[in-house]
DNA sequence: TTGGAAAGTCAACAAGACTGACGTAAAATC
DNA sequence: GATTTTACGTCAGTCTTGTTGACTTTCCAA
């Protein structure tokens, strides 16, 4: 499937533009996928992806600065501020001042905001064990390689600073 | 870092949560990186991700109908129309009547429009590489069975009718 | 005490998705 | 031959999610 040739001491990989155009669309097909079923369950509750995608890094690391979760999701605080407003609105979301420094927003789930990430969560840890469970441990750990290596740095650091679930 | 049992003769898979979230959070990280060199090279030319798809899959297909487009893509035709209307007024991409069904429009990128597919498919493959060098051949086979297993039915499909790269 | 960082607001805008309705031409079917 | 279906295009309107720019309030720290 993949040659591989050795030369001083290192294993070279002749990728095809083939090869490489086919882990390209890999990638788009399998996002659509990776999504679909969040999506869904966003279009009940009147959300969209954005909602989802904040409040799955609430959860991760909950009471993190609204500063933080704009280097984390890497967009505009007005964006933020309109999905993080309904959000808090909406009583899924607790917006607390912070103790030490008072003009930080920490960040939490309230029980509703909880329970919907429970479903959503679910939903896509369905798939994704369900991938996995098909491909195997060896493939879980060269999928998870790749996917690291395609980062940028900055993406790559605040991946890693997540809570590791290696 | 995946523990692995033998039951019945097959291998089953200690799944984490942890490790189920870090997997998501690897997608969604990743694919911020494997979108980011075109992003860039398509505000250039005043172009969104929406154009980038369409070139690609012309490209990929030269002479496959709008609707078999529509398919792969997964938007309505009303989205997909603005897209290729610019496409084709700009010469990007050319429509021809099909010649056994003249209902169908056959599209194919003209010399302008493949210019800016090599451009943009220079990038994107050139991380691809990358991160396929870094991760080594047997993490390029785990990549692809992961995310092959990570599609709906209709997406494998449609991915699997592509130009194959194995 | 003053500068700057953090947070938030308002306004305007654009890309890219959606629905629904309508029109035309060509092919397929009855 | 008439009718229906398919393929495509378009008009109109809406929604989500992103953007920039300007401006305010709060408050920490030099």
């Amino acid at each position: 499937m993949v040659d591989t040739t050795a030369a001083g001491g290192e294993t070279l990989l002749f990728l095809t533009d083939e090869q490489l155009r086919k882990g390209i669309e890999a990638m788009f097909f399998a996002y659509r996928g990776f999504t679909a079923d969040p999506d869904r369950i966003l279009e009940k509750h009147g959300y969209g992806r954005a909602h989802h995608r904040a409040i799955h890094f609430i959860n991760r690391q909950p009471g993190l600065t609204v500063t933080t979760l704009l280097d984390v999701l890497g967009v505009t605080k007005q964006s933020l501020n309109r999905v993080l407003r309904t959000l808090i609105e909406d009583g899924l979301v607790e917006s607390r001042i912070g103790q030490k420094d008072k003009r930080e927003r920490r960040l939490h789930l309230t029980e509703v905001g909880a329970t919907l990430e429970r479903e959503l969560s679910e939903a896509q840890r369905g798939r994704m064990r369900a991938a996995y469970r098909a491909a195997g441990p060896q493939a879980v750990a060269g999928f998870r390689q790749v996917l690291e290596a395609m980062m940028d740095r900055e993406q790559l650091r605040l991946y890693q600073n997540m809570k590791d679930g290696a």
